[in-house]
RNA sequence: GCUCCCGUAGCUUAAUGGAUAAAGUAUUGGUCUUCGGAACCAAUGAUGGGGGUUCGAAUCCCUCCGGGAGCACCA
């Protein structure tokens, strides 16, 4: 695909020059055109004002001298693309009828390439074993895990797969809201209802938690209490400190639950306690370089012009804050893992947080942090030792009123969601034959893999920066383009596959169907679409560059691969077709879309049962 | 009040500034003596309003409207 671009380019260069447009800035765009009958690869041409002497490129297109048209004369003959010049600023190019062949023998190599690669295909080496930390998931504990952090935790969890299978080397964090003033507020609860730590269940802390700020509303000064309490969690009382642990064990043994349920592993589990006993060093760090005073007792941070508005370091009752906890997180990830980068997977809501945050931690190390994206123009980021901090910040899940808030009671379990999903998961397969000669066992088995798949896949197609309206209707949506239709399309495959008893084998002469070349052109893209924009070998030059950390891309190739299988299926018998070399190819084809279709799954975090 | 994000078909979404805006769902109609019907095919239907930049705008800029989020001792 590489070569045939540069191949077009060169052509095209040297019409420039039979054209005596040599040398005048004129900008060839090549790209896969959106429709078959614009050819195999399409070329714009367009050009930079330029006014002295000769002819302006614009002002002639617009004139109706055809520029492109005298270009497109002057292209030399080439022995594998023809070409056909499409007003008023197009070059179609089509691979010639010699190359016609030399493209279905590509494709066909790629094909055997996927056969030979499996689960690897795909994979690349584009991040040479850099190391990024991935912070996601983070819930805050002794609250139960809210619909609210199902995104922070697949999306993370999907650029995780992603960029491991891209060749870097990846640090998931857990991040867990583990320490500070909400903890006061649950030990002032305990300590006056005098409660038994041991007894104590994530539901009830839930319910103390909420109550303790209807409570608040009307005594203010319970804050004030609740402060005092956290203030000697960070002094070290060690009564308070147990009951922390208690609540926080507890907290971990309920994440553990859901965690299983979606199959989720994440490597460190550090949260912001671990940092106790590093904010000091921070706080001198940040004092000796004058970027924090005292206002109103408290210790702040400010910024230059008041944008972003300044933020509260310390207390005014010495206790710490998330944004010194955050900031000893960033120096303890640098010197433990000197990381190319540290990708925040968090929800919008935190946006400006995390400016505050970042500016902070640059000008607290500027020989350590890259400085921000608009600098980084011209710099070969590969091999810049910064590590860059990067901030995805996710659109909320929220209901039609509006933000889940587990303070006012109105959040969603996670666990209930799931559970619903794979009830229904459940319902689908008991109607269904496949029911009758699986045990109970697998039944459980892949009602989970189908229903979690589901609930899932419908969070990552959608775009990450967008809002995401929950409705249980929605969240287990199990038909179109959904995670059981493309765990289906795997597991038609497999059947076909398991029912054929010859070996796979790429057969050089198949003549290919217009349905097969297209199927074939898509394997074929598989690794592109990974990698497209994925991630930041050079800085992107515009401002949005939205689809760099993006799964619904994968979800999009998913799904449009899985229809066209389907629509092949329908129409081509493979098992039943005419002739032998015909049966070998298709079950090769068979086998790859699978294959690809697996690929891609896992990298979603999304099972694909052998049958359902 | 200030700042940020989002507005595409009835609903949920897609589209590196490029050709006739692409799907799912819903609705309507069709496909099965055939490898798994959680399927396939077809019809209907859309860029919030107004300016601007550009040869070319869903995409970039301005403005208005609508929705969401954030703005000092919560995280």
């Amino acid at each position: 695909m590489e070569k045939e671009i540069e191949e077009i380019r060169n052509l095209i260069q040297k019409a420039f020059v039979g054209a005596g447009l040599e040398g005048r800035g004129l900008k060839i765009d090549i790209k896969k055109p959106v429709k078959e009958e614009f050819g195999d690869f399409s070329a714009i041409i367009s050009g930079d004002k330029i006014t002295e002497g000769g002819m302006n490129f614009e002002i002639a297109i617009t004139k109706g001298k055809k520029p492109v048209e005298k270009i497109a004369n002057n292209i030399p003959i080439s022995e594998v693309f023809n070409f056909e010049f499409k007003p008023p600023r197009y070059i179609n190019f089509f691979y010639n009828r010699m190359s016609g062949n030399k493209k279905s023998e590509a494709l066909l190599e790629n094909l055997k390439r996927i056969l030979k690669e499996k689960e690897k295909y795909g994979s690349s080496k584009m991040g040479h074993g850099r190391t990024v930390v991935i912070d996601y998931s983070s819930p805050n504990i002794a609250k139960s895990f809210g619909i609210g952090h199902l995104r922070s935790t697949i999306i993370g969890q999907a650029l995780y797969n992603i960029y491991k299978f891209l060749g870097y080397k990846v640090i998931g964090d857990n991040h867990l809201g583990d320490w500070g003033t909400q903890f006061g507020k649950l030990i002032y609860q305990i300590k006056t209802k005098n409660l038994n730590i041991n007894k104590l269940t994530i539901d009830e802390l839930e319910k103390i938690y909420i109550e303790f700020h209807q409570l608040a509303e009307d005594n203010p000064e319970l804050k004030d209490e609740a402060r005092k309490w956290f203030k000697k969690l960070e002094d070290g009382d060690s009564e308070v400190k147990k009951i922390w642990k208690a609540c926080r064990d507890l907290s971990l043994k309920e994440f553990d639950r859901i965690y299983d349920l979606l199959g989720i592993k994440i490597d460190k589990t550090f949260g912001e306690s671990f940092y106790n006993d590093k904010m000091q060093e921070i706080f001198k760090e940040m004092k000796g370089r004058n970027l924090t005073r005292q206002s109103e007792g408290a210790w702040i941070v400010e910024f230059p012009n008041d944008d972003p508005p300044s933020l509260v370091l310390v207390k005014s009752d010495g206790t710490t804050t998330y944004f010194l906890r955050d900031l000893a997180t960033i120096k303890h990830r640098l010197e433990e893992w000197k990381p190319h980068a540290i990708i925040y997977e968090v929800g919008v809501d935190q946006q400006l947080y995390f400016k505050q945050l970042f500016y902070t931690a640059r000008e607290l190390w500027p020989d350590k942090i890259f400085k921000d994206e608009k600098s980084a123009k011209g710099i070969d980021l590969r091999k810049d030792s910064r590590v860059r901090l990067v901030y995805v910040g996710h659109g909320l899940m929220r209901s039609r009123e509006g933000k889940f808030s587990t303070r006012k009671g109105t959040t969603i379990h996670l666990e209930d969601v799931l559970n619903e999903a794979i009830e229904k998961a459940k319902e689908i397969i008991n109607a269904s034959e496949t029911s009758k000669v699986i045990t109970e066992e697998e039944k459980q088995i892949l009602a989970k893999q189908v229903g979690i798949g589901a609930v899932k896949y419908n969070d990552l197609r959608q775009h990450f920066r967008r809002d995401v309206i929950f409705d249980w209707g929605k969240v287990i949506n199990l038909k179109g383009n959904s995670g059981p239709y493309l765990q289906y399309v795997f597991t038609r495959c497999n059947s076909i596959l398991g029912k054929a008893r010859e070996r796979l084998k790429v057969n050089e002469k198949s003549k290919l169907s217009e349905v097969e070349e297209r199927i074939l052109e898509r394997l074929n893209s598989f690794q592109k679409e990974i990698e497209q924009k994925r991630f930041d070998e050079y800085p992107e030059d515009k401002e949005r560059g939205g689809n760099t950390y993006a799964p619904n891309i994968i979800c999009n190739y998913l799904f449009e691969l899985s229809q066209e299988f389907n629509n092949f299926y329908d129409k081509y018998p493979i098992l039943k077709a005419d002739t032998k070399e015909q049966k070998e190819f298709r079950l090769a084809l068979t086998f790859a879309v699978g294959q690809v279709i697996k690929n891609g799954l896992t990298l979603l975090g999304i099972e694909s049962p052998e049958r359902m």
